[in-house]
DNA sequence: TCGAAGATTGTCT
DNA sequence: GACAATCTTCGAG
């Protein structure tokens, strides 16, 4: 069984960890089972300076587990129906995480249908952060849980060269927009979301 | 106490 | 591509 990724490996740069987290297997336990996926799609949230990060407002009841240990689950729920699950990064004080937006199947796709009954293919039961929640049974209970233990853990996985690794600004967001800071596995059907492809898209704002 | 915004998803056109 | 669903969080008053 892969080595499970301990505290040191959050305890960096953020983008680092968010690249080295890609290929590394999040591992949900729960009694109907276990389910597990591989990490192809993350996102950096920088800390107090990076406006998209929750930790702008400071030191809330929301945002504390940013400000907690490197390697403890932040789950916050978005948009009144869904969980978003992240890995604190750097050192206590200093509020940055990893968004982890899409995983592979690999353990539990049964289960996963269970709890997505909405997905009508495979391929749509993890390629968001959302759905990946949902998937694997994360929720609000799971917030600060460290990730070296049962019921939630991070395994380390496939190493990904850094040629497969994509570079875009990161989704969903409206300040801090074209900041460089997510990144995927080149070509992984289970990416949440391509990069603008179409003959009517506007020219790339990111460089 | 109130109001607006939000690291999304699914459905409809 | 547009938009509704749904509710927590946080700042303003």
């Amino acid at each position: 069984m892969a080595r499970i990724l301990q505290s040191g490996f959050y305890d960096r740069e953020t983008e680092v960890v968010a690249q080295e987290l890609l290929g590394a297997l999040l591992v949900s336990e729960s009694p109907a089972g276990r389910s597990s996926g591989m990490i192809v799609e993350t996102e950096a949230y920088l800390g107090e300076h990076d406006e998209a990060c929750h930790a702008v407002a400071g030191i809330t009841h929301r945002t504390t587990p940013l400000y907690g240990r490197p390697g403890i689950a932040y789950v916050y729920f978005i948009y009144g129906m869904h969980w978003c699950f992240n890995a604190v990064t750097r050192a206590e004080g200093l509020p940055s995480a990893v968004l982890v937006r899409a995983l592979e199947p690999v353990e539990g796709i049964a289960l996963m249908r269970l709890r997505r009954p909405r997905a009508s293919r495979d391929i749509d039961l993890t390629n968001g952060p959302g759905k990946l929640s949902a998937a694997l049974g994360i929720d609000g209970s799971m917030n600060r849980y460290p990730l070296q233990r049962r019921p939630l853990v991070i395994r380390e996985g496939e190493r990904v060269d850094a040629t497969s690794i994509e570079t875009t600004p990161r989704i969903g967001i409206t300040r801090s927009a074209d900041w460089p800071l997510r990144y995927f596995i080149r070509g992984n059907p289970y990416v949440s979301r391509f990069p603008r492809a179409r003959n009517t898209a506007p020219a790339p704002r990111y460089r």
